[in-house]
DNA sequence: ATTTTTTAGGAAAACGTTTACTGCCTATAT
DNA sequence: ATATAGGCAGTAAACGTTTTCCTAAAAAAT
């Protein structure tokens, strides 16, 4: 019943090899026969077997990509866009969501040796996978890697400049009394986010009106928003380390019966999908998730396919994206 | 380098056949015998080969989930709980993201016989793809399904029940003009939650204040009731088809500076996880993810390891859970 | 026309497992 | 003690491709 690539050939009246040929794109094969090829496969409806093909060739055509949610939207963006470029080099994607620690990438999928290579989404420290990963001589590529250090081939995004690009935003907009909400301490892209935004307040000769600690939470946000409110200690403008804490900010206003942008400008990190749905649309620092799969992925292949060079870092910019949560003092 | 069963084989002093057979954990191998084997592997740190496995086995142990959008934190939730269902019983997840119509199924890890069985996730029409699926005998089970008839064994939510519950959660909280904002047409489940609710406002002997249709949008939602408050002609409460809806509506309550939940009571549907988050937090109905989940993969294992039993339905109640966004008339 | 080069296609040997099938050896029953 | 069954382990044949030679034919060069 299942129809191989001997049943192809015979139909062709050919040999496997040739068939073989066509279904890898090599040369040498007569357009004529080539024909009579891709005229049988089509016949008896032929699908390749990919252990098989697997199996002979050495490779799976498998990546696989570890992240510790599906949750995030950038995270989301990513590992779409990642699959979109492996698709198109002819690479499936093998999903393996965990929550860090506990059996990331030497879980699941690439336990036995089913990967020709792993992108690391977001890793925030050096685990046990990653060392086992570079023990089987499996390539790794690090994407938006949050560690001080790289042990691989790394795709980042240039936080600090994002936290700056911020601040800088609020601080043409005139205002003088910024608050910045951090998120947690573990995450580079936390404190590079603080980094850039007291640089560019620095720069302006300005201090911080004052610099919370949160988590990428809504919560989070409202929290610290009502608090503020309670005390009726409120900034003119602040620059919260993600969309999530800048909604809660933006909740705990209106709750309060505040108008914005008018009572306080709100700038966010990462343009989640539905940071421009609220109202009034959030202005946000864009990451350019789409740049950081290609270039993940570029790497990586690569490294699989080609000479394994030497460990590069390739660093992008994020963007600001202009709405109308942040706006000129009143 | 690469070590393989052989290697193992020769260090244990046994045959490959005793290794495969304490790899596939069969019984009649000596207990000692298998200790040496295993023994071996550990001092080889040898990985069985997936492909051949797979090749020899004519089973990949890959499982495929089809769906639309990862953005949707239902289907999230639904596709993580499959993945460690799935782990559970030895098998992979393969995802296929992909906005419906074209290239779903029969799309990427599809495409050659890489998959044992497919998981279709709220499939809203019978397009190419299911059609190929069976033709190729490949097992399917269709997950929250969306369409009237079902070309193979699915697990649906009683969206009517989910509605008619909301409707009375409202009635109970003694509102009487309640307006429902329904989802687009072509999901059952939209109407089949529209169905429940005008149901309950019959039997209450009540007449919905007012039906409207949106999309599965935030800004859907915000509009709407911005018309409403411009129109001032507001109900004292809504059942929206999902939570983008609600909190969409909540906001444009929220920047018109009126009171929630006070001067209007929301239910949504869905629980996404912000729905916690926004306050008031969301009164809503959950899906049962998890079940959903858990009955798919039983299903569908079933169908490729035992029997083809009957084509069979399985449907599951959604619950309320009551937060602060509905509250009694004042 | 003959020799040399290029091109196209085939035979056979991998690739690393699992799965019959066979036979030995050891208990158990007679 | 002998026949019998049953547990264990091994040999060989799949599984469906690709890859490495190698040869025949065709094209180019002499």
């Amino acid at each position: 019943m299942k129809v191989s690539i001997f049943d192809v050939a015979r139909r062709a009246g050919l040999s496997v090899v040739t068939v073989s040929r066509v279904l890898n794109g090599a040369a040498s094969v007569r357009d004529k026969n080539r024909e009579k090829v891709l005229q049988a496969m089509k016949e008896l409806d032929y699908r390749p077997n990919a252990s098989a093909r697997s199996l002979a060739k050495g490779k799976t055509g498998i990546i696989g990509l570890t992240l510790r949610t599906l949750q995030d939207s950038f995270f989301d963006a990513v590992a779409k866009e990642i699959n979109d470029r492996l698709a198109e080099r002819g690479y499936y994607l093998a999903l393996s969501v965990s929550p860090e620690g506990e059996g990331s990438p030497a879980h699941s999928t690439f336990k036995e040796d089913r990967v020709d290579g792993v992108l690391l989404l977001s890793p925030i420290r050096e685990d046990e996978s990653v060392l086992e990963l570079k023990r089987r001589k499996i390539p790794v590529v690090l994407l938006d890697n949050q560690m001080r250090h790289s042990p691989a081939p790394s795709v980042i995004v240039d936080n600090f400049k994002g936290g700056f690009d911020a601040a800088c935003h609020l601080i043409g907009l005139g205002h003088r009394r910024i608050s910045h909400i951090a998120g947690p301490g573990p995450f580079l892209s936390s404190r590079e986010r603080e980094r850039g935004f007291r640089a560019a307040m620095a720069e302006a000769g300005l201090q911080p009106f004052s610099v919370e600690r949160g988590t990428f939470r809504i919560s989070s946000g409202y929290e610290i928003a009502e608090r503020w409110i309670r005390a009726d200690r409120l900034p003119t403008a602040v620059f919260a380390a993600d969309d999530n804490i800048a909604l809660g900010v933006m909740d705990a206003c209106k709750n309060a019966g505040l108008r914005l942008p008018r009572d306080l400008s709100v700038v966010g990190f990462d343009d989640q999908p539905y940071a421009a749905e609220f109202r009034p649309g959030l202005t946000t620092v864009r990451q350019p998730a789409g740049q950081i799969a290609r270039h993940g992925v570029e790497l990586l292949l690569k490294r699989i396919e080609g000479a394994p060079q030497r460990s590069v870092t390739v660093k992008l910019e994020p963007e600001l994206v202009v709405r109308e949560s942040a706006a000129p003092i009143a």
